[in-house]
DNA sequence: CGGTTAGTTCGGTAATTACCGAACCAATTG
DNA sequence: CAATTGGTTCGGTAATTACCGAACTAACCG
């Protein structure tokens, strides 16, 4: 395996997966698909993501304090070291982006059901109705199991942080 | 309930919702939300669309187009009539998209475990390469849920369309 | 045939987005 | 204090997007 070129590539493809996914500008998909790939271990600076993603100060800054803001990615520091230093943010937090996408899901459902419910006057409208309620129950099994990963992944990093 | 109100919010909704998830046109979200809404039934025509969406024949017409490609809707046409009649896709059909999303992030995170099978050296990465393959696993359980409800969806459908 | 209906295609434009450079601020260092 | 470092903020611009109107096609009707 060609280590360098296959780093570039998955980077690329994180990179355009987030954008879509999460509705984010180009760059902040690369730096995200960077982060998760090179900054695991130590993180990466500000300076470093520059010269990596070969950008301007001001675009990385924007777009990291919206990754930030996203709960995307997070940063330590070091005493003694003005730099920040950035890193994807734990599994467990990029996957309950997905329970406020699903929450979200679920007001609309919700409300389609009790509008259903006073609108559905004819036999095709009734198992319309069956069928937003039948959607609604899949919506909940996926909540729910996304709430089990997530606690997976919570004691994982517990655990991890603690052999650190 | 206000149900007149009640209609234009959840389309509304609806639209921004399908806006986000799906990253299509404003439009183009709020003719999916109505025709879901509205057009369960008996399906909207292109007219009654540009009248209710108070848009252009040319803007429906697009967004139309770009909806029937993405299969988040179909339309039926009538014996001697001309007119296309516009209705949402069924749950199952726009469920399995999620699949292809799953699929796409399958192909990602498969690669960046190879990648860090290679790569990994030391035990810090090494605890990496294993949140990897355990979000795989989650993955894969949430492909697994949704070929399960998308079958349960389609048998309703077939009952549904024998009792038309 | 000409007229109507149903929908598409093709510029064009207004609005939005993504990114940039330059000026700036705030903390630290000599 | 001045200089440096690490990062932010603020116009500005190039590129993209979303929508429009007008002209068009294709099928049918009388």
């Amino acid at each position: 395996m060609d280590v360098v070129k296959e780093r570039e590539e998955i980077i690329e493809l994180f990179g355009n997966y987030f954008e879509k996914l999460y509705n984010i500008p180009p760059l902040a998909g690369r730096i995200l698909g960077t982060l998760i790939i090179d900054g695991c271990k130590t993180g990466l600076t500000f300076e470093t993501l520059v010269e990596k993603m070969s950008a301007s100060k001001s675009s990385i800054s924007t777009n990291l304090n919206l990754l930030l803001k996203m709960d995307k990615i997070t940063y330590f520091t070091k005493a003694g070291d003005r730099k920040k230093y950035f890193k994807a943010a734990n599994l467990s937090e990029r996957l309950a982006n997905f329970l406020k996408l699903i929450d979200s899901e679920m007001i609309i459902i919700n409300r389609l059901v009790d509008y259903r419910e006073v609108t559905a006057s004819c036999p095709e409208e009734k198992c319309n109705l069956e069928n937003v309620k039948a959607y609604r129950t899949h919506v909940t099994e996926v909540g729910k199991l996304f709430i089990k990963t997530i606690n997976n992944f919570k004691q994982i990093e517990i655990s991890n942080n603690n052999n650190q």
